[in-house]
DNA sequence: TTGCGATGTATCGAGCCGATACATCGGGAC
DNA sequence: GTCCCGATGTATCGGCTCGATACATCGCAA
């Protein structure tokens, strides 16, 4: 999965490790923390081997080479890997499906087409759906068994489940019905519902 | 954490390793899917190292013995696996705020302390609020260099974070009110909301 | 001038997952 | 009657990932 993110973003540009963690972490926000270079460098490591990736000889005229010995490994993708990551888009596994994966695809549903998105989206609210029909179903079988803090702690689960589940439907019906994101009036919409705290700073964009 | 978790469930009740998973799944049905066996059994072997559970000698008379060579292994918790228990469930790193590790603490509040309880819920919201704030920097500083999608990603990411802090808030205010799980009226207030499809089971105990 | 925080690359041990193998048992399909 | 499938059960292996750690440079502030 990682893969697929750098490989994404080598695709906008060369970067070198620490830049591709920063990226990481601003673009994947949520589902995904921010990635331990521990991930990181061997994975660069391997996806070179593979040939996906390779290194950018001397970006010194845009990037400064930091005048020392180990100097920054500046990489870009190459045109296997550019093949390679449209295909890890577009095929979806079981895997697709989970936050991490999720999140990933998501995150690169503008360099895909509408038939691929609608499948992602559908296999994740189908995913959802599952974890929440289990939740219920436990609710509803072992509710006399669990203490107070695990019931809460499933109730505040399902009610994540149902929320996400209705926010996948939505995005498939804006799917479906051609305007592919039209996201400000939902946003709009959303602030009057249900807000403690309406200081939130001023999302829109210019 | 699993650690945590084993030790958790066998003070219940000594159990074998199939149970245990199925156990798992339904006490912790939310943060973590359902634990593998490539995770499990060596677990429970290291535990049993440690010296902290022990394989119960033939529960037989309860459990069916399957009739088989390689029957059942059935743990239970020792003396000092209880010991190592309750340390593990007081003693707090920046590893337990974080989804695994704060879901297996919660799911055995009712072993410890308000004190303790306070502590985690505290550090959670903790974390949280950064994860917040982390989010509302990205949309208001990197908006307009990201996609449609990957906004609308960090934006259903930033009302996630809002609405566990809420939940946050709550559990912390009732904990300090003394009237440690009164959810019932929550559960209620709630369903009036905003819930599209009531047909919700009957979640109430008995 | 000292020292700390940001920038950078890299490795290691350990936890965890998914796939797989092996084995028994009960019940429904044919 | 038998045959096969799904649930019950224990166990291992390869591979991904994390957190800790090490090493090295740079700019800035005390």
């Amino acid at each position: 999965m990682l893969e697929l993110a750098i490989l994404g973003l080598l695709q906008e540009a060369p970067m070198h490790g620490y830049e591709l963690r920063k990226e990481l972490a601003t673009k994947l926000g949520t589902l995904r923390a921010a990635i331990s270079y521990g991930t990181l460098y061997p994975t660069l490591k391997r996806l070179k081997l593979a040939g996906w990736i390779s290194e950018a000889e001397a970006a010194s005229d845009i990037i400064p080479p930091m005048t020392s010995k180990r100097g920054r490994v500046v990489y870009k993708i190459t045109a296997e890997g550019k093949e390679h990551f449209a295909d890890l888009l577009t095929q979806t596994g079981p895997e697709t499906y989970d936050d991490a994966g999720f999140g990933v695809h998501f995150t690169f549903f503008s360099r895909t087409d509408r038939a691929t998105r609608l499948r992602i989206l559908e296999g994740r609210r189908r995913r959802i759906e599952e974890r929440r029909e289990g939740l219920r179903e436990i609710l509803a079988r072992a509710a006399d068994r669990l203490d107070a803090y695990t019931l809460e702690l499933q109730r505040h689960g399902l009610d994540a489940c149902e929320r996400e589940v209705r926010w996948l439907e939505e995005l498939i019906s804006n799917e479906r019905s051609g305007r592919t994101p039209a996201f400000r009036q939902r946003a709009e919409s959303q602030r009057a519902e249900s807000n403690p705290e309406p200081p939130r700073p001023h999302l829109d964009r210019p």
